[in-house]
DNA sequence: CAAGTTACCTGACGGC
DNA sequence: TGCCGTCAGGTAACTT
């Protein structure tokens, strides 16, 4: 489900939700996630507190609360988060409840159990960015997000560029859906060799890519098959899709029918005419 | 080391 | 109707 848009548009609707709440009690399925659930660390850690902050650092939930301690939440690819009154009926997947002092919830719904959840206490948060994200990108909308940190990555490495742009060593919260689509607004090909791009194709690549975000943000992201903000509602982003799952589909731009094929495992969309190698 | 493949898990869908 | 194979927004451990 999520990639940065997602995960950005879910932060933005529980921030308000959660700031100022106090966590008073938490319950767990019990079934694992990618990790197991630290349900001891968290009763102990964050029972009792109160919530300072809610961000998000490439696909990944952070709530701070008011002694720091670090409460990560990764959605993996089924994962959604909500905020419900406590009575509401569990849903199948419901994995992880965090019960707030006003009687409400925030619940974690992971059909296939890809995400995760991490907490760090006070004196590991504080090292969070070099020790949970030290090897995470920077963000696409941060000064350091430039042609030339780009290159220098790039340099003598074959690999393709759309499997580049995915990986979250290069840049934060680029998944399968916004690589594919910012790679044919740029014109680029998805499997052109990641080190012969120029540095005024970089350019514009991130100058793509930051508006493209930036429109799935103000969408409320994307909706494939379930995804849903914290209140409930869906993304429509995916209606401004110009190669995604769009197979055997004119292009938009030049009425070709638009090409799928395997890179580095993912389905890549493109358009054979638009974007050249 | 770089790049590709597989595994993790569940559910939806298409073909037969 | 039902069974089976394939595929899915992510990440990391493997293999080559």
């Amino acid at each position: 489900m999520p990639e940065l848009p997602e995960v950005e548009v879910i932060c933005l609707g529980l921030r308000p939700h959660l700031t100022g709440r106090v966590i008073t009690a938490i319950q767990c399925s019990g079934k694992d996630l990618r990790h197991p659930v630290p349900y001891s660390l968290m009763n102990e850690r964050l029972c009792g507190q109160t919530i300072r902050a809610v961000a998000r650092r490439a696909k990944y939930l952070l709530i701070e609360t008011e002694d720091q301690t670090l409460l990560i939440i990764h959605l993996g690819m089924t994962g959604n988060l909500g905020i419900f009154p406590h009575a509401t009926p569990l849903k199948i997947h419901d994995h992880v409840r965090w019960q707030l002092d006003n009687g409400l919830e925030l619940r974690l719904n992971d059909t296939r159990r890809f995400g995760a959840v991490w907490l760090l206490p006070p004196e590991q948060a504080k090292n969070m960015e070099t020790d949970f994200f030290g090897n995470t990108g920077p963000e696409p909308f941060s000064n350091t997000c430039t042609p030339a940190h780009f290159m220098a990555l790039a340099r003598a490495r074959k690999q393709p560029v759309k499997t580049f742009l995915m990986d979250s060593r290069t840049v934060a919260g680029i998944g399968n859906i916004y690589a594919n689509e910012a790679l044919f607004a740029a014109g680029i090909h998805p499997s052109r060799e990641v080190c012969t791009l120029q540095e005024d194709e970089w350019q514009r690549l991130i100058q793509l890519i930051r508006q493209i975000l930036t429109r799935a943000i103000a969408c409320g992201g994307s909706t494939i098959s379930d995804f849903i903000n914290a209140s409930g509602e869906s993304g429509y982003f995916q209606v401004n899709f110009q190669v995604y799952g769009r197979k055997g589909q004119p292009c938009l731009q030049c009425g070709i029918p638009i090409e799928k094929t395997q890179i580095s495992g993912r389905a890549s969309y493109f358009c054979p005419n638009c974007q050249k190698t």
